[in-house]
Formats: C-alpha cells, structure tokens, sequence
DNA sequence: CATGAAATGAGAGTAACTCTCAAAAGGTAG
DNA sequence: CTACCTTTTGAGAGTTACTCTCATTTCATG
C-alpha cells in the first residue's frame, strides 16, 4: 500500500449492510482495492496488455494466487463496480405509479452523478479500456447483461409482464445495449461530452425510436 | 459423418465474387470447412471447454499454428458466419420508401430462412454454446457489435441521420442487443419457439416499446 | 492460550495464443 | 519438365492468463 486510498474516496452512502464486521473483512476490502489501485496505476503507465497479472500482484503486495482469488480475470479487476445493487435497490424505491421511463432516468442520472464525483477518473479509464481493449469490451458487455438480468425483474414487476417474457428481456437487453453504446461514444469523442446529456439522449431514442428527420432543434 | 462436407451444404446464393480463383484458394476454403466441422464435432462431443485446439488441429489434420492462422480465437471458430455482407447488401437493395422497419424484418426473414435451411444444426449449436459457454456469448456480442456497426450506417442513410450520431448508434446497439436476445431465449427454451415468431416479437417491442400491460391477445 | 476456520503463498500444470524460421506446395516463365 | 518466386504450412519455443493443491500463516473464539 504505497500511497492513499485517493482511487477510493469516503462514500456518501452505504453500500453494504455491515460497516466494521472485524478485522478479517477489514483486510479483505483493503486488499481487494490494493489490487484495483495497481492496476489501475500500471495501465495507466504502461496500457492493458502490457499489464501482467505478476506485476499487479508486486505493486499490490500479494501473491499472484491471491490476486486470482479476488477477481476471476484480468479484465473484472478493471471494471467491477459496486453500483449494480445499488442501483436496483433505487429503482424499486421509485413510487409505483411514476412512468417507467422516468424512474429509469431518475436513477441512472444519480448513479451518474455519484459515479462521476466520486471515481471520475476510474470511469473515464474504464470507458476508455472499454474502447480500446475488445476482452474488457466484451466482459462490461457480459458484465451489463448480467445487470440487464436483474433489471429485467425490475421491468417486469412495473410493467405487469412475467419476468421471464421474450419482450421483457428483449427489451432490457435493448437497454443495456443503448447504454453501453453511450460509453464508447462518450470515450471515442474524448469525453467532451456531457454524459447526462447523453444518457438522456440514448433514453429518448429507446423511448420514442429514432427521429426520422435529421433533428435541428436538438441540443447540440 | 466425419468427412463429406454435411455441414456446408451448397449454397443457394454465391457468397463472394470469384467462384474457382484456382487451386490454392479452393484449398484455403477446404482447410477452413475442415477446421470448422472438426471443432463442431468435438465440441458436440465433449464440450466446449474439453476441446482443445490441439484436438481440433489433429482432427482437421493441420497444425496447430494453422487453426490460429485462419481463425483469430477459439471462439471464432464456433461463431464466425459470412452472413453478415449479404445481409448489409440485401438491406441496401430495399427500396427507400420502404418504411425502415418493414427493410429489417423482411432482410432477417429471409437471412434466418437462408440460415436455418442450410446450418440449422450448427445455428442451434451456436446458440447453446452461447447460453453456456460465457467467452463464446461475450465474442457473440463483439461480433454482432462489429455487425452492428455496419448496421448503423445502413440506418443511418435511411432515416437520413448523420452516421457517427450517438442517436443512430445506440439505436443500433439496442437493436443488436435485442436481437442476441433472441438466440438465447430460444436456446433456453430448447428451440422450442419458432425462430420467426420470436423474431417479430422482437422487433415490434423494439419498435414501439412493451406493451404497458401482459397483451392476452398476442399469438401466445 | 489453545483450537478451529479462513486467508494466503508457493509451485506445478494447462491451454490459448504469439513469433520466428525453415520446409513444402502452388503459380509462372523459360 | 525445370527453375524460380511467392504463399502457405509445420515445428518449436515462449508468454501469460488462469486452475489446483497443499502447507503455512493469520484471524476469531472459547
């Protein structure tokens, strides 16, 4: 542990139930976020593939082994997020009678927002790997439609449809699809973008399609 | 059935241009076949995970070093089609007052009747292989993002949008994530929906979102 | 402090790739 | 058919992500 916890800032918020259980767990947090921290200052310095498991597990002060023991692969220690649950659990505090959609964006702009302050830098690399590495492309796209699972029991329970329907999980996937594609356009375009405004965007595009006409009244 | 060449049927269609260009491509294209059908039929052996490359050099009667010649990934060799370019080219061919929808489903339709006629087994593995083997569905989705990607320039003209739009891209992707959808649900279901069926559901959730309430008059 | 459980480290092993270089086969001109 | 050039192939060594096992260490608890 060289320097700081600065990659992992004091929460606003819980995210699990259990604050301090004991020492074991204690060191196991403290690990598994040594683990994150060097790698994400080795990709920095030398880029993803350059980046061995060994090296990362030097920099973090354990054992290979251990580093496998916290992460499955190379690409999770990357872009595993806590927020998922989080998530979730929002979403099905939203008031049953508000539209869908409105909850969703609802949601998705105060994950943004607690996202952006609080690992700004984490999420810009990730978006950015997300570009260029097609195994971390590939795994956030796994890793979202696992999202997508859960979300789709959300969906399923407002809208009245059974959870396990073709056209629930269609259109989750649909979804999940739509917002990855945020984050690589966010990242292609080197971050220039507001990503709020994006979000928003891509949610009136799953809403409504696409406009037929080129639209001038937009917001850029 | 291990030798004739059962799993590529002749085509009702040319796929490329040249038809005979001379001996050495024909061999090229006999090597491919025979590293495809080696890998389909020790994966329905033994599973994905239990072929090893080695075997399926073995079995194809090449070297290892020429397995990864013609196919970058093991996973490639599983999934890679060349569905893709006669797809963009039929969709092309549609005539532009169509209504964009319409274009779509008639050019799935048909690739999916194309498809299912001339590899239904192999399309049917896939698809498994895709519901259980996680790196063969994360490359699935790669690849269907890359198809995506051509996809999005089609619609893009179409509905008159600049093509490089975040609107047309995610609408793009959401398309494509619907669609892989598809192959899982119906995979999961043990092929017993009809792909078709499946398939137009599909597009009219994403073309005019899910139904707020369980639709009691829909074909199920 | 002692005893049990969990976490770690060390090391061997597998398999998917990558790279290099020499041999073989296809294509072409005389 | 022979000679020559180009493309394809095979052999082999090397890298690295990941798995498994087992002994050792570290925490928790009575």
């Amino acid at each position: 542990m060289p320097d700081n916890d600065s990659m992992t800032p004091a929460r606003s918020f819980p995210l699990s139930d259990a604050p301090q259980p004991g020492l074991r767990e204690r060191k196991k947090i403290k690990t598994r976020t040594a683990i994150r921290d060097a790698t994400y200052a080795l990709v920095r310095e030398q880029g993803y593939d350059a980046t061995t498991v060994e090296q990362i597990a030097e920099r973090a002060e354990v054992s290979p082994s251990t580093v496998f023991r916290y992460f499955p692969t190379k690409e999770d220690i990357v872009l595993t997020d806590e927020y998922d649950p989080l998530l979730l659990a929002e979403l099905r505090k939203r008031p049953a009678e508000e539209p869908w959609m409105d909850s969703l964006r609802y949601v998705m702009h105060k994950a943004i927002d607690v996202g952006l302050t609080e690992d700004a830098e984490a999420i810009r690399l990730r978006a950015h790997l997300m570009v260029q590495v097609p195994a971390v492309r590939s795994r956030m796209l796994e890793s979202m439609s696992v999202t997508g699972r859960m979300l789709s029991e959300a969906i399923a329970d407002r809208t009245g449809q059974d959870r396990e329907s073709l056209e629930v999980r269609v259109y989750t996937m649909s979804l999940i699809g739509g917002l990855a594609e945020i984050s690589l356009y966010w990242a292609e375009n080197d971050f220039r973008d507001d990503f709020r405004d994006l979000l928003d965007r891509t949610l009136t595009v799953i809403e409504h399609g696409l406009p037929t006409k080129p639209d001038a009244s937009g917001t850029e």
